[in-house]
RNA sequence: GCUGGGUUCGUAUAACGGUUAGUACUCAAGAUUCUCAAUCUUGCAAUAGGAGUUCGAUUCUCCUACCCAGUACCA
């Protein structure tokens, strides 16, 4: 999430001021490549809508030659090692920088020696005298090390006392003492391949970065660069820098991490990740957040227009977005705000954009959508006025996207929508006893559906043979007179159902006060016989949707099993 | 430890020396309803602490506390 939003807010900084977007994979450290990373990164990218200028072709494949459109090609740090080695070098002609022949084994002995004396070690001007490198060895010395040893590097010479004087696009002006900067590793002869700080500053200049818009954890290093910019002669042509803070865990302390999303029941990544143990981290994607909701809600995690509007689309961030109304301080992530976020989205999709992701939904758990009353004539659906056959589980598109139309209002994502009302599908063949005890005549309320998943929604997928309570039963079809239910039901079946549902809740209101009936008891036992559950939709959506036959059926079937 | 950054309702944030410190999410209550949602209305709730500058500090300065990052031949 953390790497997302740094991207968008690239993303919009360089579409807003006419720039490119370019992709650079830094891939510097030969001994983190992971498998599948880097096309991990693009496809999420993609998923958001962020789509570079430059980096990417249109296949999505990072570009590894030049062209007009992709002239800084290639665009892999590990494919541009030959560009490095001789800035490292004319960094060492200048004075800039030094061979340093001490092992990695060596210094981390140096390091745990201090820490056991309470110090801290550190490779800079005072401790660089005593160590072996070419400021100390002879210059035959350093050119015979240079030819035998294989793991020297090339580290930064970082000057004595002098003030770095730097400026941040979010955070103002700084200022550092080089005097407490150690003498950085810039380019590592194991492996031939730079760092970070070097590559960044040599491709950044290469490539003409205008802006740097980074995570927080850069901003210690910032002096560094400077000075490296400084050192090549590049201060003219010197990009911007934006450090953004870091996002943190919505409770207690420190950065968000995969785990934190784990245990809360979000996601931390934008699209699913399986890593080579087999880890499953899950996806914002996947979760079924809409990628305008996503991108939305993690460009206001740190900025904000200044206005009252919350909901923006990517062409009014590009608009809207400022590095200055940036926020300094962390941001904690609420994951609760982006179910709202993902809800607001949700209800300004058309019912067709919407039924067009459920159908999928519905086919997973087993149901057959066909797209006109013919195509299904082969199958041999036999619909109800709506275009729903419950018998063989055969539903026409029209139909779905009426349900759509009815339920959406209540989902967060699009597959709350089977989740909310399965029995507009799906005859009931099990009772939630819990809603029994529940509802207006025990005096309970129902767990809210908006904040967890429904627990009776697997009363469909899971328990279809479950044995109802006895005595629940008992408690419902006796003491709550719901025979007067098969009686509502008996009037609805001689009724006309085609006149829309708030007809016939109304003819079905009239026609239980006329018998003077307890209306609330009768509805809601009705509604336990149509739906399974306690609570849900109003009667009369419920029946215009499925119709008399399936009515019938399902009053009769509740009567047999609760009785 | 050291260096740097940060600190406004529970959360995200607004107020860039003068406001009854605003908004959104969450939560609570009410209205509505056959239930549950939705919707509408109302409500709860904050300037970390202390000095200073100023007629006046959320806003500027300093100190303290706490949080974060860096302190790698990682990015």
């Amino acid at each position: 999430m953390g790497g997302v939003r740094t991207a968008l807010y690239n993303y919009l900084y360089a579409k807003q001021h006419g720039g490119d977007f370019i992709i650079r994979i830094e891939d510097t450290d030969s001994n983190r490549f992971v498998e599948g990373a880097e096309q991990y990164i693009i496809e999420a990218l993609n998923w958001c809508g962020i789509i570079p200028d430059e980096g990417v072709d249109a296949n999505g494949k990072v570009v590894e030659t030049p062209s007009a459109k992709h002239p800084h090609a290639p665009y892999r740090q590990s494919q541009r090692r030959a560009i490095y080695r001789k800035y490292a070098e004319d960094l060492i002609a200048a004075g800039y920088a030094y061979y340093a022949f001490d092992s990695a084994e060596e210094l981390s002995a140096k390091r745990a020696e201090a820490e056991a004396s309470g110090q801290t070690f550190i490779y800079n001007q005072t401790t660089r005298q005593q160590l072996r490198n070419s400021l100390t060895l002879s210059e035959e010395e350093t050119k015979r090390l240079l030819e035998e040893t294989t793991d020297w590097t090339i580290r930064f010479k970082m000057p004595e006392n002098h003030i770095v004087k730097m400026d941040d696009l979010i955070r103002g002006h700084i200022e550092v003492n080089t005097d407490t900067l150690d003498d950085k590793v810039l380019w590592k002869r194991a492996d031939e391949l730079p760092t970070y700080h070097l590559a960044n500053i040599v491709d950044d200049h290469l490539m003409e970065i205008s802006e740097v818009i980074r995570g927080e954890e850069w901003l210690p290093s910032l002096p560094l660069h400077y000075m490296l910019y400084k050192a090549f002669g590049w201060e003219d042509t010197m990009p911007r820098f934006a450090h953004l803070s870091l996002l943190l865990k919505p409770d207690g302390k420190g950065k968000l991490s995969k785990r934190d999303g784990d245990k809360m029941g979000f996601p931390v990544f934008p699209l699913k990740w399986v890593n080579k143990e087999g880890e499953v981290s899950r996806g914002y994607r996947e979760d079924g957040y809409f990628p305008e909701a996503f991108v939305n809600l993690l460009a206001f995690l740190g900025w904000n227009p200044g206005t009252e509007q919350e909901i923006f689309s990517m062409e009014e961030l590009i608009g809207a977005f400022s590095l200055e109304r940036v926020v300094k301080a962390g941001a904690r992530f609420n994951p609760e705000k982006a179910r709202w976020y993902n809800r607001e989205y949700l209800r300004m999709k058309t019912d067709d954009e919407l039924t067009d992701i459920l159908v999928p939904v519905l086919e997973g758990h087993g149901l057959n959508i066909v797209d006109c009353p013919k195509c299904a004539l082969t199958a041999g659906a036999e619909f109800n006025s709506k275009g729903a056959d419950f018998e063989k589980h055969i539903y026409t598109r029209d139909y779905v996207k009426e349900v759509v139309a009815l339920v959406k209002e209540r989902a967060t994502f699009v597959a709350d929508i089977w989740t909310i009302a399965p029995y507009l599908f799906i005859s009931p063949k099990e009772f939630d006893a819990f809603g029994i005890k529940a509802g207006t005549w025990l005096d309970t309320k129902p767990a809210d559906p908006r904040r967890q998943p429904d627990p009776r929604a697997k009363v469909y997928d899971d328990t279809l043979t479950a044995p109802f309570l006895a005595k629940d039963a008992d408690k419902f079809w006796k003491d709550e007179n719901p025979s007067l239910a098969k009686d509502a039901a008996s009037f609805l079946c001689q009724s006309d159902l085609s006149i829309g549902s708030e007809a016939i809740a109304e003819a079905l209101e009239e026609h239980i006060k006329a018998n003077e009936w307890p209306m609330g008891k009768v509805m809601n036992c009705l509604r336990l016989s149509l739906t399974g559950a306690a609570s849900g939709l109003g009667i009369g959506e419920i029946v215009s949707l499925i119709g008399k036959k399936e009515l019938g059926e399902r009053v009769e079937f509740a009567a047999q099993r609760l009785g």
